[in-house]
DNA sequence: TTACCCAAGATTGTATACAATTATTGTACA
DNA sequence: TGTACAATAATTGTATACAATCTTGGGTAA
């Protein structure tokens, strides 16, 4: 298994919060699970550290990103600097492939919603933001994103988000999506600016989830 | 030599151009010059790799990173959104000892100007906006602007900036020092956002500067 | 009982040897 | 002369062994 793979699972297991917050990753335990030696999963560690999605304490191991509510807070102050700009700039770069792309993924939301699966839901829509963010066009904006998507994804699969206000939400994509569509990158920007306050508050931290998966069971779930 | 130190003295090298943009490091070379193994300078090459400061390509190898203008006007376009809000945070919670470093900066940057020495000055200039940058208490908000600080200051030492408005310049850093002394958060956000695009416009891209070191010359300059 | 210290176990940090990949150079052939 | 190809050199990727560091448990003395 080469170390690119290597990543992409441990990333997803954290991503899901299958490895949940906390956990710590020793790096025998991982070379013996994946089947290599220790110097990949070094390697692999130091990746996932430098996108904080681990926290590497010296001589003493690798641990699962645990983001605390005022962590959260940065987050979202950071990301309400970003990703409105980032949308406006999706409205003047985005390509037709992104545009359908965002149109499918829109699709998609809705009918998990309405089938009652706000899980997959989620991933759904860390997808279409992903999409918007990436059409930017501007690299290191497109990486700090990223980022920060990935942490706020953490925050909504570790605490409880079950009352969110899911037509809400849906109705605020949908917008963005038809100001990015219809190339006005200040509405794109207005309705992004806005849509980043209330996926705050969807986050109820006073209820934490607790799913966990083996490493084995992890490596079979993301094989493909 | 401790990989944190080895780490420091690349950073610095390539941080002030001794390493010019595109040099190639190569991990035997390095580990021979800093008497280490090829492992501790892998994990450097690594995490220079994840600010930004070096480019690797698989099984080719690492090089120091070389910015276009393309990834300038990226580079500020970001810095533009992130350190307004810098400044304005700096002004709710800068500690006095934070006060104190930033007029010391300013002094400093001062009399380097007056006696004629510009490369000294943009040091100084660096340390400023990183007291600000480090004021602001917002940890990802505090990573993302010491990369960005980082990618401006080799902007600053690769190309030409010696037409610059200096006077200019230190005026636009004193009046952000006095409204983040006076706590005027607003007044902060304001003159840090014009000063933005007057440090972009003081880059000469036509004109590349091109000192360079051996990798003995460097270990020996940046040894304390 | 509690505080301290020492020793054993667990885990990361580093060095070295070897494998895999890529670039380069020289040579044969059209 | 130019191109294709093969051999060689240079460099990174990986595995393994050993060193250093930290945690933990038990035992001893105050």
């Amino acid at each position: 298994m080469g170390e690119e793979r290597i990543y992409q699972i441990l990333r997803n297991a954290i991503f899901n919060a299958d490895l949940p917050p906390g956990t710590q990753l020793v790096e025998t335990s991982l070379a013996e699970a994946f089947g290599v030696s220790r110097t990949p999963i070094r390697a692999v560690l130091q990746r996932l550290k430098y996108e904080s999605l681990v926290q590497i304490v010296p001589n003493r191991g690798a641990f699962v990103y645990c983001p605390s509510p005022d962590e959260a807070e940065h987050i979202f102050k950071v990301r309400q600097l970003l990703e409105p700009e980032a949308a406006r700039l999706a409205a003047y770069h985005a390509t037709d492939v992104q545009l359908s792309k965002m149109e499918t993924l829109l699709q998609q939301e809705k009918e998990l919603y309405l089938q009652g699966e706000p899980v997959r839901a989620l991933e759904v829509i860390h997808e279409f933001h992903l999409t918007i963010v990436e059409a930017c066009q501007n690299p290191i904006l497109i990486r700090y994103l990223q980022e920060i998507l990935s942490l706020s994804h953490i925050l909504f699969t570790f605490y409880d988000v079950s009352d969110a206000d899911h037509p809400h939400s849906y109705e605020e994509h949908l917008a963005i999506f038809e100001a990015i569509r219809t190339r006005d990158g200040d509405r794109a920007y207005d309705i992004a600016s806005q849509h980043v306050p209330s996926m705050k508050n969807d986050i109820d931290f006073s209820r934490k989830l607790n799913r966990s998966l083996s490493m084995e069971q992890i490596i079979i779930r993301y094989a493909d």
